[in-house]
Parts: structure tokens; sequence; C-alpha cells
DNA sequence: AAGGGGCGGTGCAGAAAATGCAACGTCGTG
DNA sequence: CACGACGTTGCATTTTCTGCACCGCCCCTT
């Protein structure tokens, strides 16, 4: 597909002869190259001498950047995955904290981020709405997972089976109607994208929840906006799409390409 | 061969250099730079000229590498994120994650998937109990191979010659006797099956684990349970016996799932 | 306002890479 | 066994990078 004109642009500077060569590395359909790529292959795709293809794969394999099958082809090394995974937990906090902003703001009403620790889910962070009443402040603190729209959307990815240990597992007041109650929600959240808990955690709170999913598609946190229920129950829907796409955003901004059919030429 | 050994602190090889950066830029600690690195920061870091620095990240800003925050600062961008999805096994990965969630269901402690990477243990993936004591999660983070039961699992195959040297390689204070004691237990290991890393890592921790072969027989990765030594000590067998039931699925799912390229398209 | 210090960035000559060609050993295959 | 493809290396040339000095900028202090 983006065999084309490398030459052209990249033999510019050393970064992005690297990038040529992780790109190509990258961009190779798994199921054509199941075992990697060849020195040759990388040639082939990038129009190049095999000779400096093959000096700068050593150079990568030295630095840890690819790394070599037992058949000899070259692949991207699991440090590359682990710098992402490394990084990728500072940024969500970080990414995520104008975007709460931005969504409180339209829907003034406090909003969260949080993430399943422990079997409960941990508020990590909040954005206020600055009304007189509100939602409280939960950060550092954990919520079970059957009463919350968050703990919907943290678990929206898991077995059946497993939802329901879990919430049974969760806190020992659990009837077998909550917690059938509280699957056939998951299930809806599924359906919309978004969970709501109407009245669950509280007789008088509300709740819209979404999961954050990281660049390898695992759900890793979930956003939810959370507040008087007389206020959010007409709005539901709007909340829940101002929701969808906030969170749509934040992944977007913690990797903004991870459509496997995607084209990465778009430098 | 390498005929040069590496004589300066100072990288060789364009490659690494880039790599020294990407690492400065992860490792960071969030909490001491919130806003990214400045090309001081990365310059300290490195022990390089500023000016040095500066020339590899705007080259690294031109390929996508590194993003530039409104401050000026830099840190880690969308196509270091690309790359990662692609990097190391996908299909490991994926087809993983579902058995550790049953296995850790099953033995009510964290599982972890774990490869070999650059002589060391990295945690790739991990499945927490939703217990309130239990083993860290460690995705993204290496773990020296003589120290873990996963190590143990991972060098199983090795000849004894070629673990002593790997474990002494490893990490510098690794006594003569630690490594003759890790040898021991990997015998054990090869016996048993499965590998136990009793107050091993920690004087707390106990660790089973056991290898993941692909097809052609190679050990490509490895399951393990980690926990409170004292929980798990009772169990060690039917936790063994669990582990391996688990890692026969796993490679069981690995050769039959034929589409390598199946899509993450679950984002 | 002026000075000091840290910052990011640039120009330049010398130093140190990468480059491309040719050649070599090594696999499988016909 | 010859053939072609592959991975790798030696070498002269070219290209790039390095380190130093220096510049302009901003912020803080004086």
């Amino acid at each position: 597909m983006v065999l084309e004109q490398k030459q052209t642009l990249v033999t510019r500077s050393g970064a992005s002869r690297v990038m040529a060569i992780l790109d190509a590395l990258a961009s190779a359909d798994p199921a054509v190259f199941p075992d990697g790529l060849s020195v040759a292959d990388v040639a082939r795709m990038l129009g190049r001498e095999k000779s400096v293809v093959s000096r700068q794969l050593k150079s990568l394999l030295e630095t840890g950047m690819v790394a070599r099958r037992s058949s000899g082809r070259y692949e991207l090394s699991w440090r590359l995955f682990a710098l992402a995974v490394r990084a990728g937990d500072q940024r969500l906090t970080k990414l995520a904290a104008p975007l709460l902003l931005r969504l409180t703001e339209t829907v003034r009403e406090r909003t969260y981020l949080s993430v399943l620790s422990d079997g409960e889910v941990l508020t990590v962070l909040s954005e206020g709405s600055r009304r007189s009443i509100e939602a409280a402040n939960w950060v550092g603190r954990t919520v079970p997972v059957h009463r919350s729209s968050s703990g919907m959307a943290l678990l929206m990815d898991y077995e059946d089976k497993y939802i329901l240990e879990m919430v049974r597992r969760g806190e020992n007041g659990v009837s077998e109607r909550e917690a059938r109650e509280f699957l056939a929600q998951v299930h809806e959240a599924r359906r919309r994208g978004y969970s709501v808990a109407n009245r669950i955690f509280d007789p008088e709170l509300l709740g819209i929840g979404a999961p954050v999913r990281d660049f390898t598609g695992r759900i890793h946190a979930a956003v939810n906006i959370s507040g008087p229920a007389f206020r959010i129950e007409p709005h539901i829907q709007a909340f829940g799409g101002h929701l969808l796409s906030a969170v749509k955003a934040l992944q977007a901004s913690l990797c903004s390409d991870t459509r496997p059919g995607a084209d990465p030429s778009d430098l």
C-alpha cells in the first residue's frame, strides 16, 4: 500500500530513517508476514540498499527497538510496547484533565475519571460543575463496582459470569436481584455505548459512564458524569452523546491511530 | 560478532540515540515533570549537549514520535503508540487476555503474561484478583530474570550454562549461591512443568510460572500467578495445575487461530 | 532598567557516521 | 551442482552529526 516513492523525503534525518524502518515493520500485514520481515523485505518496501537496511536493523536490534525471531526475521520488539505502556499511564490523567473540564462545562455536572482498582472503582480525577448542588468529589475514594455508572463502563468487556461474580464478591450485601439488575444495565450500556446508573448509588444520584480504552484496546478507565437525578434525568441521551464524544476525543489523543487498516502514511 | 565493546556511555549508533531520548521521555516521573521534559531536562538526563538534544528532538518531532506541548516541553506522541500497538506479539496478547482472566478467576490471585526482553522479564499483561491484598500490576515493567517465577519458566529450555550466564549478566549483585539456587529451581520447574519462586522476588511474595510454547515448541512467553506467600503456599500444587491447563489452552488457541491479522477494531 | 542565569536554537569546521558498490559465505531449490 | 536469493562485510566517498561558540528570549533579582 505504502510502498511508493519513499526515497524522496525519507533520507533527510537520522530519526526519520529509523522511523521509516519501524514504520515498515509496523505496517506489515501480519497475515502476509506472520513471522516478521526479512532484511530484503524491508529493503524492497523502502526502496533502499539491502546493505543499508541490514546495518540499520542491526543497529536497531542493539538498541532493543526491534527483535529478531528465531527465523532471523525482524519485528518490533516488546521494548517498544513497554515504552508505550509506561508512558500511557502518565498520559491518561494528563490528557483527561482538560477533557473533563470541557465536558463539565458542557453538561454542568461533576465529571470523573476512574479506574478499576482492587475490584472497586477508584476515582482518580474529577472536575466540579461549580453549581451549589452537585455530586461530591470522590477523588482518591473507591466505590463498589455495582453501584456506579463507571463500574458498569469498566466491566463492559467482561463476560457476564465474571461480572456477576465480581459484583457478588464486591460487597456482602448485594442481593441476587441487584446483581442481575446490574448485569442488565451493563448489557444496555454495551448497546448504547454508555452506562446509566439511575438512583443506584444513591436515591438522588444519576450517573452516566463510558469506558476509555488504551492503545491496546483494553478498557483502562472510565469517564462519568454524575449529579442530582432530577436534573440529569431529562438529558440522559444528550449527556450520553457528550460523554461519548469526550471519550472518543480522549482516546484519539491517547493514540490517534489504532486502526489496523489505517494507512500510516499521513505524514 | 560485535568486535568493539561499548567503551563510552555515549551511544554509538543513531538508533540508540533515538531510543535513549524516547526512554528518557517515557521514564520521566510524571509527578516531577507534569508537563513533559524540556530540551535541557533531556540533555541533563542523557549527559549530552543541549544542542544535540534540541536537534534530535526536532527531528523526532517531524517524525511524530514526540509532541510538543504548549509550554514548549516534549512528550511522547501518538506515533509511538501507533507503533506500540503493532509491537510484540499481538496474537499472543490478544489470546492470552481472556485466559488470564479465567485463571485469575480460578485462583483469585493476580496473573501475568510476560516475555523475555533484553535479558529481562517484561510483563506484558496482567489481570488483578480484585482482592485488597495482592501483587502489584507490573505491566510495562521489567524484572530481573533470576527473581521471578516467570524468569524460571522463560529460561526452562536453555542450557544450564546459558542460564547461569544470563542470571549473572542480569544484575551485578547476584551471588554465586543465588545463581545456583535459581538453576536448581529451574531444574525442578522442568520436572514439575511449572516454576515456583517462593519468597524470592520479595520475602512475602510467591509466584508460580509456566512457559508458553508456540507450535514449534519454542518458549515464547510465560504465564504466572503471584501473590502473598502465606495465601498461596498451601495451594502450590493446585495452582500449578490450574496454571498448566491455562497455558495449555493458550497454546491451543495460538495454534488454532489462523487469523493473525485479526483486527482489534474494538476501539 | 540593567544585570544575571537559564532556556531553546543556529552556524560552522572538524569528526564520525551512513552510503552504495562489490564481493563473500550460506542456505534451499530445481 | 549450479543457480538465485539472502544476510553480511570492506572500503572509498559522501553525508551527517558533533561540540563549541554565540544569539535572542524570557524570567527573576537587584
